[in-house]
DNA sequence: TAAAGCAAGATTGTTGACAATAAGCGTGTT
DNA sequence: AACACGCTTATTGTCAACAATCTTGCTTTA
């Protein structure tokens, strides 16, 4: 028995629409995408206090699919729900934010790994293609594209590309928003984009020639290399108050 | 701003109770661990589908808190919903084990690492005795130990020594019940205990001398070669059948 | 005979009311 | 004046009934 790669032959280039298994037919999936979206867009503060009736009637549905969605999240990470007192959105300092990208250089690292053995001709190619597209816009929108979607896309193609479905979950599904959310909290930093399309290109380089540890070497000092970046501008934000 | 490793002083050699956010007053809380161990320990078989009134009445709930157990277990992969037609037990093939391993050698592997770094001496030595404890079980037992519970409380220690807490409930409350279900399916085999505790004892020795990158590449090579292990066992039971 | 459509039953999704718990506030006591 | 106690209010947890959806078996038709 080989491993079974059964991936898709879904290669749209787009991350938005459903993410999480929650895109259903069903108040509750609605619910649970919407009220994600406006956390992880800022609607609502971060630490701010998710009261049920409130939000239920500002969603136009009842407290049973708000509860619902409001679990999916905790799930996720994107709230924390304490018994009895409620749930508030979760509030993330530099701390938190080196702890998620330690996770995503071990599990992305393992992505990027399995990817340079199991992803397919024509996707390497796609993301060469998705390179280049990323390069212009870089060069036109003096470098704000990387910190949007561009980057996501990016490294959600080599996750799928591991074929591993429990990875490509935990990250897409899990951790996916959680990024977006701290993004979004600190998206006046657009530094970092042209060197992470020379990262990017190494990456690429080692995908095609199924160099299954350089990939994964790459793919760790490249979140390595994020994660200082991180480190060094909110510190020194911090001491300017 | 350094790294917080607020870790508690809980040097509590035991994984039984909480492991999940679920041990709570609640009702929810309490169907939600009452269904994960049937689950675990197979009395819900793999694959059976989860009637919500059968279950209700069973654990003496009504539906609310039952259905919450269920979205609970699903977020934690133990299960697979589908809107509109239900919940069913997560059957697990040797495809997704292998996923699994893959996993759990990225993450482990990064919290060994994490560990040699943060955990405290007094929690390494604990350890160390903590693996005499597991090496005269292993010679007691004639090498069952390894596979229940002991495993655990070694690898769990580590996780926790990691000062990572975004790596310790990914592992700890997400893949863990995972991993037991798994084991509890296939708790024939029980090979590999002194291999597996010579390997344990390497690792202790890297954690001793503050050597990340020795630490993770021995807890991935130990993950790994028991990933092996398995492949070669359930391929070979499957041809057999 | 097989396939398609329909209808009855079962199961999940949703709702609003009720119960239990926690938070806030005022009063009384030391 | 500060602390503790108890009450009120707000909020969460739980329940049972209702609505929407799927499944299943039967009937009908080509």
């Amino acid at each position: 028995m080989k491993q079974s790669n059964t991936k898709p032959k879904d290669t749209s280039m787009s991350v938005s629409s459903d993410t999480s298994g929650a895109d259903d037919n069903t108040l509750s999936g609605r619910t649970t995408i919407a009220l994600r979206e406006a956390i992880v867009t800022g609607k609502i503060r971060a630490g701010e206090k998710l009261n049920e009736p409130k939000l239920a009637s500002q969603y136009n549905v009842s407290r049973g699919p708000l509860r619902e969605a409001i679990r999916r999240l905790a799930s996720m990470g994107l709230v924390q729900h304490i018994p009895h007192v409620g749930a508030r959105v979760t509030p993330i300092d530099l701390d938190r934010i080196i702890e998620l990208y330690e996770v995503r250089e071990a599990l992305e690292g393992m992505a990027a790994g399995l990817a340079a053995q199991n992803m397919p001709e024509n996707d390497i190619a796609e993301l060469r293609n998705l390179l280049e597209i990323h390069r212009q816009h870089v060069e036109e929108n003096a470098g704000n594209y990387m910190q949007a979607e561009g980057d996501f896309d990016f490294h959600y193609q080599i996750i799928k590309g591991s074929g591993n479905a429990l990875l490509t979950q935990q990250l897409c599904n899990e951790l996916y928003h959680l990024i977006r959310m701290f993004r979004f909290q600190t998206s006046r930093f657009k530094a970092r984009s042209n060197r992470a399309l020379i990262e990017h290109e190494q990456l690429i380089y080692a995908l095609e020639n199924r160099d299954s540890s350089l990939a994964e070497m790459l793919m760790r000092r490249h979140i390595s290399r994020a994660k200082e970046s991180i480190k060094l501008h909110l510190t020194q934000v911090n001491e300017e108050q």
